[in-house]
DNA sequence: GTAGGGTTAG
């Protein structure tokens, strides 16, 4: 090609053009020929400057190159064009936009060519007004005929997610080739819409289009966006019957599918199909296995694909951190974490947030907060998939100011109304006690999805106000949203929480027979513990007899918890009995369990269960030794009421509940003070009450300040009864929340009322 | 001296 131009070149322009040339490998060539270009006063000359502004657009020097073309006096449609394009293509989309409104208040008017980047910038912006006026543009100019022109307008209304409009300028289509056909089945694929994207698929053929492997895996990727993974895999094997040959994206995408379907087998399949195709090295593809591994819960294979990865991307190594955390390895995902960091690879945004995302998953709230600040100091800044994994840390420890900061965050850099952001602030504030704040961001958000709606619902199923959420759960419908499980379960929470059984089962039935939803395990769960609080024990326990499946451990300790609270013998055995073997290793249930034996003084049952516990191995877990405490002070209070060894026991309690929060339990309390007379209790925890609280580690402020204990933990019946005690003979309010209600308590009473 | 469609985190 130079041999060509170069004749047409005097020895100075010569000099130029080799110079640019050359210049693509480095930026101080193109500067040095900028230089000659402007010393030589060659500046006009349109194929020089031209090609001088994209050069200096790949090495992302956008404002060298805005000003050579506003340098030129008259810069041609080239010029604009070269810029534009290649500013849509380094994904600068609003300043490729910007540009050419330029070209046009020059009066230059743009051709077909130019078109289809300005119209992919609309797209990527999702800027729907802007494309339409280039379509505007584009008709009155007849460049409609174009058929490049409209595949990228068919795409733009696609990324505008006006699907409609996407169709009929299809329709419109002199002729529908590829790319166009391509772009409108990605788009229904996405949107879910399978019937409409087999149709035109199958239609294809009668336009005389051949899908290619960039059709294949627009359906593919499509279907998975949707998360409809099983026509993702089915239009994988028609690919594959079909004699079409995979390449790297179509086994990304796939895998990733199968990863979400779990389907182990079929992953293995495809996995043994792209080596034979020889694409085992790909780097998408090396990813998508670790991916799909993990996803798999195939802890072994996943680190096997990962370390035979020779260089190891930050595809790859976030890929093995999301699927260590997603196994509970978060040690292990922590460690890998250290080693990138320490190998001084350059960690981007996304790993962050999956090893922040992963120790909130973890039960690691603190860590996470950290990770988070490290992140910021490393430079990064969080976006809106960061915020919505870190406010669950917040929310569990109650870290209200650091909740605080991220909602400011999410305002000043406009993500606040993403649905993830906003659904995830509502809940943070919520668990946060600040339940006005969560309706606040609940009603700012311009457009609420079901999620939105869901965790304003459960916001207030959690702070007990069944009203509000009762009013929520109509409105929501006016709205045009129908509940879903997760509606249903905020419902009957909420209705667990009032004690309104009648309510409790319209809901529960209402579910199935007019929303025909199947009650899962979960509303089984709800309902057991909503019946049994009320005390419908054996209403309960003939609901778990008439499941449709088998109740898991979250049936019987609901259960169990309400044989508890009315200290039923016999049920609570059924109950106990069932999840000593669905959970042998739960300490909770047998403690559980010689509660209800304890408070009907059946000392040698109380024994008997710890004996249990030894004999599982759980001889060393807290609990065991909890029953062994509360059976000697028990024994201690039948006999001797001068309680000589209280300062002992206390500080036994004090280890032992120690112990018992690092487990994740809320220690009990007040086995010293059920069977107990009133005023015995007064006398005998007078002097006590504070260490003991402090031991409990519940209460750790000066008497008589209110306080609020927000932590995540199991607070149990015997818990709830010592902070009523509390609150009276101490005079001041207490506000707990447990693993999913809040509790006010205030004058001996607490704001749920006796259901606990 | 230039176009448009498909791959990873919640």
């Amino acid at each position: 090609m130079s041999r060509q131009v170069l004749p047409l070149f005097d020895n100075l322009h010569r000099g130029v053009f080799l110079c640019l040339t050359s210049a693509a490998s480095s930026l101080s060539h193109v500067r040095q020929a900028h230089a000659h270009i402007l010393k030589a006063g060659i500046i006009d000359h349109t194929a020089l400057s031209s090609k001088l502004i994209s050069l200096y657009v790949n090495h992302q020097c956008f404002p060298e190159a805005q000003l050579i073309l506003h340098s030129i006096p008259e810069p041609s449609l080239f010029s604009f064009s070269t810029l534009i394009y290649a500013l849509t293509r380094s994904n600068l989309l609003a300043l490729s936009l910007s540009v050419f409104s330029q070209m046009l208040s020059y009066g230059v008017l743009p051709d077909s060519r130019i078109i289809p980047s300005v119209i992919k910038a609309c797209g990527g912006l999702s800027a729907l007004e802007a494309g339409k006026q280039v379509h505007g543009i584009v008709f009155t100019s007849g460049l409609d005929s174009d058929d490049c022109v409209g595949a990228s307008l068919v795409n733009m209304y696609v990324k505008c997610d006006e699907i409609r409009d996407a169709h009929k300028v299809f329709d419109r289509l002199p002729q529908r080739d590829v790319v166009s056909c391509s772009a409108l089945l990605s788009a229904y694929a996405r949107k879910g819409r399978v019937d409409v994207t087999m149709k035109l698929f199958n239609e294809m053929k009668d336009f005389g289009v051949e899908p290619n492997i960039i059709t294949w895996n627009g359906v593919i990727s499509g279907f998975n966006h949707s998360r409809d993974y099983i026509e993702a895999v089915v239009m994988f094997q028609r690919m594959h019957s079909e004699g079409y040959y995979p390449d790297d994206t179509t086994f990304s995408s796939v895998l990733s599918a199968v990863g979400d379907l779990k389907e182990l087998k079929i992953g293995i399949q495809v996995h043994c199909c792209l080596i034979k195709q020889g694409l085992g090295q790909e780097r998408y593809v090396r990813s998508a296995l670790v991916d799909m591994y993990g996803k798999c819960a195939c802890t072994l294979e996943l680190t096997r694909a990962f370390d035979e990865i020779d260089e190891k991307d930050i595809g790859a190594c976030n890929a093995v951190i999301t699927g260590l955390c997603r196994n509970g390895l978060i040690y292990n995902a922590l460690k890998a974490f250290e080693q990138f960091r320490d190998k001084g690879m350059e960690l981007n945004v996304v790993t962050w947030t999956s090893i922040v995302a992963g120790c909130t998953q973890n039960g690691r709230d603190i860590q996470a907060l950290q990770l988070f600040r490290e992140m910021q100091s490393a430079g990064l800044k969080p976006n809106s998939v960061t915020i919505p994994c870190l406010l669950p840390a917040c929310g569990n420890i109650a870290a209200l100011m650091h909740g605080k900061a991220a909602h400011c965050f999410a305002l000043r850099t406009g993500i606040a109304d993403d649905f993830f952001v906003g659904s995830a602030l509502i809940d943070m504030y919520a668990k946060c006690g600040r339940i006005h704040m969560s309706r606040l961001c609940f009603d700012k958000m311009p457009t609420k999805n079901l999620v939105c709606w869901n965790a304003i619902m459960g916001g207030y199923a959690m702070h007990g106000k069944t009203k509000e959420a009762k009013e929520i759960f109509d409105l929501m419908q006016r709205a045009g949203h129908e509940p879903d499980l997760i509606s249903f379960c905020c419902m009957l929470s909420a209705c667990s929480q009032g004690g309104l059984v009648e309510e409790g089962w319209s809901f529960f039935n209402s579910m199935t027979k007019e929303h025909r939803i199947e009650a899962k395990m979960e509303h089984y769960a709800s309902m057991v513990n909503l019946l049994g609080r009320a005390g419908k024990l054996e209403e309960a326990y003939a609901l778990i007899n008439q499941m449709p499946f088998e109740p898991d451990a979250c049936v019987w300790g609901a259960l169990l918890g309400s044989c508890r609270l009315h200290n039923n013998v016999s049920l609570g055995e059924i109950a106990a009995e069932k999840l000593f073997k669905l959970e042998p290793e739960n300490p909770g249930n047998y403690v559980l369990l010689s509660n209800i034996y304890a408070s009907k003084a059946r000392w040698s049952e109380v024994n008997a269960v710890r004996d249990i516990m030894i004999s599982r191995g759980l001889k060393k877990n807290p609990g065991c030794s909890w029953i062994e405490v509360k059976n000697k002070v028990h024994m201690l209070l039948a006999g001797d009421k001068s309680h000589a060894e209280m300062p002992q026991i206390l500080e036994k309690l004090n280890e032992l509940s120690m112990e018992m929060k690092k487990a994740g339990y809320c220690p009990e309390t007040d086995f010293v003070l059920q069977d107990v007379e009133e005023q015995d209790k007064e006398q005998m925890l007078g002097e006590h009450s504070e260490k003991l609280a402090v031991a409990l580690g519940l209460l750790n402020t000066p008497a008589g300040t209110p306080l609020q204990v927000i932590k995540n933990l199991r607070i149990c019946r015997d818990c709830h009864a010592f902070m009523k005690f509390i609150s009276r003979i101490e005079g001041r309010e207490i506000f707990v929340r447990d693993t999913n209600r809040f509790h006010h308590f205030k004058d001996g009473a607490c704001s749920c009322g006796d259901f606990w």
